[in-house]
DNA sequence: CTGAAAGCGCTAACAG
DNA sequence: CTGTTAGCGCTTTCAG
């Protein structure tokens, strides 16, 4: 690989790869400490040196060499995300949101999926502090503890972001999931909605926890109790699943609260199989907001709480700690927005339900 | 930010972030030159010695500094991948399938969304190529010429996803856009439609203007006249507007053949918007078969071309040209596989369609 | 203004 | 088996 160079290499650095600022002091007759100068942009470097020296930048290809200078800045520039996985969309979503606000501080980002996965989570971290990384922001499954966490911030600044883990006192920025839990109910019990019913994420997650306890809350506040509260993975065919068994039930409910989008999407598509029309017979409400929520047929009323956002917000802490500003830990909560779509509506009266 | 050590670091060390071999070294009173070698793995080093020396890598959390290790070795065991967005859920997909076959041979991923924007991707070009990463994974806009591409050669293998430049003489995975477009019109046709129109993705492209003329070409095969061709962008926005134009037509299409999922799913909802009953009175397919293609109502009929794979398929040329294999520049194709769903179904008799 | 020299943290020969 | 000694490519004083 590489080593195409057109022979405007010196002789004795041929076929070794990029070009090194030896290679340009060489062809532009100067010092290494002055290429050195003006790459970095320094004033005094005589204009003529100094074009001499670009036009053999210029020549060479040359690129200062970013792993040798990290290892004397001791910053890599880079940060490391590890979310249970990037092609779930309200991840990518985040990585976006972190990715454009790094990108424009020149930091990169090194990405891992955990796939919840305790094991590769964990050679993702020591991975990535091997690597350098200057931080980290991470969404943890439940299998890693604060202290693993905490062990890692030797290497700079960790920041959570969507769930928590026991034992961690650091940096979080987490969705409003009490308030958007207690807006979706709110929703439907307006609706005139009184069967009500839940599916949720895997209990191991402190999101599926958080929103499942929230909902019993929110229900009590509400004079309701749940006809049935379910949990499984935050996907599509374990929405499509739990919705099967709440459908399922004699006292079927009449609106369902899913504890993401995606769930909420399986429950629809449940609903369809079943030739149960949404949101006539049944109201089915989402949270996350993700982008393909409006898409669906009918489009999912669903409670916002912005990914992009959370990913930016984390990315500008990490930076934030970087340059120095420790301030205590900071547990930021994402607001949550209620949509309302087509996916809920009036509930039939509960006796004509009941009668049907 | 780190030195949150109790005291365990020689004291010269402290506060002075992560522990390094040296001071692993000195703790367990051997040389540096021993630790990287029990750090190594290498098999001559006295049991006991061994033991005293993984102690203190215990007691100092010690991980080797791989940047370090870099500048030495002259690899990062890292790539680079940079694609217009990494939360479309193609791209998404794509990079998930590259970073699972990566991460097994431990390589990390860098990433970039480039936004179609000629700027933005240049700097990441020249940002991935100053960090040295291994090898880059890149679907690159049409600002990009070859000769940029190629440029990039001399820090390691590049490949090419999805979308080429003029120009190009190197590796790249994409879809086989023939077949996929090919099959399309030909179920379309099947179907008895033939009144069938276009809707497509940005021109500037490889991919759109592929899927354009292999459109034109397979209507011409099946003695089709198209009704007309849009373009836009590969969004569902745009998939939405380009829609409007061709159903006000006097001689509305039967049929939409759309450039992407998302164009697709863009059509299914303007056709919503109009009350137009699909697939009864509008077929619509996509091409790509993103996962929520399936959960659109009606679930979209699309051919596959599994980002995954070319994702994986990429990533596995990278490592391979890596390890030194060099029989010259391989252009693979992605199989193209149909998966008729619910979007589209026979076409009313023209006649019929013309009289209503 | 520009050159020389001392490392950053680690590996890779070589000596002992 | 283990210690010593050069660097990897670049930044950074510190002299000229």
């Amino acid at each position: 690989m590489s080593g195409r160079d057109g022979g405007t290499r010196p002789l004795a650095a041929r076929n070794a790869g990029p070009s090194t600022s030896a290679d340009v002091a060489r062809l532009a007759g100067v010092s290494i400490g002055t290429v050195s100068h003006v790459v970095s942009g320094a004033k005094y470097v005589r204009p003529e040196t100094r074009r001499r020296v670009e036009r053999a930048i210029n020549e060479l290809q040359f690129e200062p060499n970013r792993v040798a200078q990290s290892l004397i800045s001791r910053r890599t520039k880079t940060v490391g995300m590890v979310v249970p996985d990037i092609a779930n969309p309200y991840f990518a979503e985040l990585m976006r949101g972190a990715e454009d606000c790094l990108a424009e501080q020149d930091y990169a980002v090194l990405l891992g999926s955990s796939d919840h996965d305790p094991s590769k989570e964990h050679r993702y971290y020591t991975n990535l502090a091997g690597r350098r990384v200057d931080g980290l922001i991470t969404a943890p499954s439940a299998a890693v503890t604060g202290a693993d966490l905490s062990a890692l911030r030797q290497f700079g600044p960790v920041v959570l972001v969507v769930e928590t883990v026991a034992g961690w006192d650091g940096d979080a920025i987490l969705g409003d999931d009490a308030s958007a839990i207690t807006q979706v109910v709110r929703h439907l019990a307006e609706l005139g909605h009184r069967r009500i019913g839940m599916i949720g994420g895997n209990a191991s997650l402190s999101s599926a926890r958080r929103r499942e306890s929230f909902f019993r809350a929110s229900m009590a506040d509400a004079g309701l109790t749940p006809v049935q509260i379910t949990s499984g993975a935050y996907t599509v065919e374990s929405g499509r699943a739990q919705a099967a068994v709440l459908l399922s039930r004699p006292d079927r409910p009449t609106a369902i609260c899913a504890g993401n989008d995606l769930l909420a999407l399986g429950a629809l598509a449940e609903a369809d199989r079943r030739g149960l029309r949404v949101p006539s017979e049944l109201s089915v409400v989402g949270c996350d907001d993700i982008p393909y929520a409006e898409l669906s047929r009918p489009p999912l009323t669903t409670v916002a709480l912005l990914a992009s956002e959370i990913g930016r917000r984390a990315a500008r802490l990490v930076l934030d700690r970087l340059s120095g500003n420790d301030d205590g830990p900071s547990i930021e909560l994402v607001d949550a927005e209620l949509i309302v779509r087509g996916s809920t509506a009036l509930a039939l009266s509960t006796e004509v339900s009941k009668g049907r």
